[in-house]
DNA sequence: TTGAAAGCGATACCAA
DNA sequence: TTGGTATCGCTTTCAA
């Protein structure tokens, strides 16, 4: 049977109070006693139980992270840019990924909280927008972090990068190169950061007297296959356009996909641009830009302001990265 | 305040046993009864304390996934795998990924497991190879299940492909397009796959008749980087491979992007092949053979295995996937 | 089919 | 600096 803490303070030859503020690292603790104690703890190999400090302390020593269908690289993002902190803290990280097509309201995710007190919450969107989950976890008096929100903007701290702006650089950059015909790939339509990131495209074509066409825009849902498919209606257009804008890092590789399968024809033609949780996207086509979204050290941040009781709402700067300096130019 | 069982159990009129049994819906439960505590529970918004019922019960309702370094895809596909049991099961999956280099021992991970118990463990490598893991999960009474086990065979359920003979199969396969001259990225060392693909590919040449050529072999860590810093190497060579076969999918993306570096001098000269966790990097190289690692099916069949009980060694089918069927032949 | 009461293993207030 | 003891909210015999 596993050791408890009673007998470890049995062992020690003090009272279990005693154990207690040595595991909980606490004052008040004369160091011979101190030593005593942790003594007797690796002799019997004693390892306190979370779940009774979970109950009695009213801590779970846990925080959620929450997300719907993440990506690949905006998943493995978030939970290297959580892990170092969480660790240091001496918490757990529960991963709870769910599906938004088949819970729109986020009922699911209301379950989950409401079923325990965490210790803390980050949330992604779209549940990081959602006014009951909220709602709850302020109730439950749950402190979390939420990136990249696009609504209740004034309620609790957050981490973000600014889409709209980027997106709008991003296309003046594309505009500067030459380019008047660009194709844009919305992201989910669930999500506040699409329609942030098509206003800046939007917003970026105005400012610069380039008609916006509503051909060149097309419904994405942040993944690989609707970039792929976004991209061979774009390039079977009548007047093709001579760079395509997606915005998420999934739907760049899918056009970037579709780009090198018509390159077989018609080679480097175009410009690619994109949102990127990562670099690897940004180093397989000789015309490509991309926004990078530093989604790893967004989260880092997210857990900063967590365990430090922040409420700040942090912005962070979002990179345009070129990996070809000699990117193409429209004919 | 939040109610508590006792809460429920008056309003409803009945003992605090009776309202336990609704809980864990356990028979012997009037259906009059059983309505009238559930009325009490949906009226005062009870959820029963996780921490409490796993104190009481011995059950966390918490499964871990231990990972190291995991890339993208991988980690994805085992999250995605393990999302949909969990939820079923009523469990959460705490997600602990750390740092092989840092840890090469595992003592990580071993205080990680005796600070509670789990209902249950999935271990990929390296960690799913460690012994004093295993001895501890074992002596902890936490069922769990290996991924690509690749040391102490004989011990509990498990889940891999055939790493050997896939990549037997890739090689022979470039083989039998006409390649003599077959680079091969080796996966990270600590990994035992990693051996056994080296070995697949080794067995391979042999069986053909091809001599092997150790300046063809490079080590790499399962990473984008050193996919490309091999490539650099293998295509700076007096004699350069016709064939690359890089035994990850980050890897084989490294290569992919040096490749197409190149080709813009030498178009598209070079078969590559990979090992693969999803379909992304396969799409955009024409010739481009890889073999998927089911990682997420695996996952899924490693879920069922830990719930079940059962103690199966599972060995999946992996599959080759050919992207061009043009793909190149050596001059 | 239901209930009373004894834990589970820590924390935390209040004395000493 | 230490210790006694109530307490957290549920599960689990054992009776009824």
């Amino acid at each position: 049977m596993r050791a408890n803490i009673k007998d470890v303070s049995q062992a020690a030859g003090v009272s279990i109070k005693t154990v207690s503020r040595v595991i909980n690292n606490e004052r008040y603790v004369r160091p011979a006693t101190r030593a005593r104690v942790e003594e007797a703890m690796a002799a019997l190999g004693f390892q306190p139980s979370q779940a009774a400090r979970a109950l009695a302390g009213g801590r779970s020593f846990q925080i959620a992270l929450v997300c719907s269908n993440p990506g690949p690289y905006y998943l493995h993002g978030l939970i290297g840019g959580l892990r170092g902190r969480c660790a240091a803290e001496g918490v757990r990280l529960i991963v709870h990924a769910y599906e938004t097509e088949t819970d729109e309201l986020g009922a699911d995710v209301l379950g989950f909280f409401r079923q325990m007190g965490f210790d803390g919450a980050i949330l992604t969107p779209p549940i990081a927008d959602n006014e009951p989950v909220l709602d709850e976890l302020e109730r439950a008096g749950t402190p979390y972090v939420r990136i990249s929100p696009g609504a209740q903007l004034d309620r609790g701290p957050s981490v973000s990068i600014d889409n709209e702006g980027a997106a709008r650089a991003m296309t003046r950059k594309l505009i500067d190169l030459g380019h008047r015909r660009i194709g844009f790939v919305v992201g989910h339509e669930g999500f506040s950061v699409s329609r942030q990131r098509l206003d800046g495209y939007l917003n970026a074509l105005r400012e610069c007297g380039v008609t916006s066409d509503g051909a060149l825009i097309r419904q994405g849902w942040f993944d690989f296959r609707s970039g792929q498919a976004a991209a061979e209606q774009l390039l079977a257009l009548k007047e093709r356009p001579t760079a395509i804008f997606a915005s998420s890092d999934d739907m760049a590789a899918g056009v970037l996909s579709v780009a090198h399968q018509q390159a077989l024809r018609v080679p480097r033609q175009l410009s690619i641009a994109g949102f990127d949780d990562t670099d690897l996207a940004s180093l397989v086509w000789p015309g490509l830009t991309t926004v990078r979204q530093p989604i790893r050290e967004m989260a880092e941040k997210a857990a900063e302001l967590l365990f430090s009781g922040s409420d700040e709402r942090v912005v962070m700067p979002a990179e345009l990265i070129e990996r070809a300096s000699t990117g193409p130019r429209p004919a």
